[in-house]
DNA sequence: CGTCGGGTTGAGTCCATTCAACTTCGGTGG
DNA sequence: CCACCGAAGTTGAATGGACTCAACCCGACG
């Protein structure tokens, strides 16, 4: 059942058995959330971080004049809000993308770990530093990527993702998002948005139909995007 | 002589003495930098984190078409680069702009400190925790913001965590950085950058010569902004 | 006294936005 | 059964924001 999650933090160092144990005693209550509902909200103070078992779902900030902008997107196997845990303050949201299956992680058990267990306190640590890497890349992509260079990035960021949690299928993945709701990550009015995703369509790079992104030339695509994996920290090596 | 660094840690939860005694252990070398020179290279794998005492410093990558992103801004009192005990490979540089006054904390001290003292390393987690909340309301700032905007959040932003670690002056504070740095900061062209400067100074909000920014009317610019100081965590509470 | 880095301004081009129309498709109700 | 509806995607045209190119100013410094 936490197999994501063990995949994920096990990509970085060896997860023992006890380790697993202990991240399967603290997990609880689980739910299931319908796309659009919040599975958290702003400004709540969670006494629990929220496990990611199934679903996309994604961090974002809405601005006085209605704009929203997605931080960050999650896919199984993370940990949505691991941070408030020490934060304690939610300062964003998090909304399900597509119906999301959730396992929540009690803070009083956590805290529990980070007394006890060490190594696992440094590897969840860690799957929040991932999230500061990931959140510098896409930093980077807003600033100085060309749209279509960004976008391709993105899609080799997601592929990569969803390949260590074995849910990618060949060079598909399932992306079950809209177009406009595609457009709140980058930072664009859909109707650019749309243009742009046709431009890496023409070119042969992608096709993505009926939520399902399938990457048609891996080699050129990452030379769009300029991507370099390193960021994501995917070698296994004491930690 | 850490004192930044414990106003840093301290404004989210008391700090024992002992707690700081353990920090100032772990800290070794000193060095001083340069305008311009690297504290730390892409690619490297140190095996220390450098805590900048005095200066400013800027995470940053540059891409192929030698467009550079900043990616944070770091002031006195924060650990420039934490994070690589855990990720372990640089996957971006860091570099001085302005001379820079840097102690080195040994990743082995690091270690030992998660072995035995779990607070103060919930303290440190909190620290790149912040790191990320900051760097996800960049993202927003760079995706949904106008430029006017964006620029008066980040001056917003960096008084306040200024001011944190008494390092403002009234409404003032020294920002040693060329106009095109800041360009790269909000990932837009010198002249672009200049108009937008231009037009907060027209406003009558801020004024910035001799590397001193001003904030003349905190009221209106904290409105431009949509400024809430909520993602950095200033309470002090149990963590 | 000349040069150089940083700042400022104008003009033209290109990128991204808005507004608006139109299509497709699945769902829903008369 | 089919007419209607709404959500999502697509396209065109006009506006406005951001870029490049280029020139010029200015103070620091050799």
């Amino acid at each position: 059942m936490f197999e994501p999650l063990f995949l994920n933090l096990g990509q970085h160092d060896a997860l023992s058995d006890g380790e697993k144990a202990m991240l399967g005693g603290v997990m609880s209550l689980e739910r299931h959330f319908l796309t659009g509902q919040d599975i958290v909200s702003i400004g709540t103070r969670p006494t629990y971080s929220s496990l990611l078992l199934d679903g996309l779902a994604a961090r974002y900030k809405v601005l006085e004049n209605g704009g929203r902008q997605f931080t960050s997107l999650q896919v199984p196997g993370d940990f949505v809000d691991l941070h408030a845990f020490l934060l304690k303050t939610m300062d964003h949201g998090i909304v399900a993308l597509s119906p999301c299956h959730v396992i929540f992680a009690e803070h009083s058990g956590l805290r529990v770990i980070t007394e006890t267990a060490a190594h696992l306190t440094r590897l969840l640590w860690l799957d929040t530093l991932v999230d500061g890497a990931i959140h510098r890349e896409w930093i980077v992509a807003m600033g100085r990527r060309s749209k279509t260079s960004h976008l391709a990035h993105l899609v080799c960021e997601l592929f990569v993702r969803l390949q260590v949690v074995e849910r990618t299928n060949g060079m598909s993945f399932h992306l079950p998002m809209s177009q406009s709701e595609m457009a709140d990550v980058l930072g664009l009015s859909v109707v650019h948005m749309n243009r742009v995703i046709q431009s890496l369509r023409k070119a042969g790079l992608i096709s993505w139909v009926n939520h399902t992104m399938t990457i048609l030339d891996w080699h050129r695509l990452q030379e769009v995007a300029e991507f370099d994996p390193t960021y994501l920290s995917m070698g296994r090596e004491p930690r």
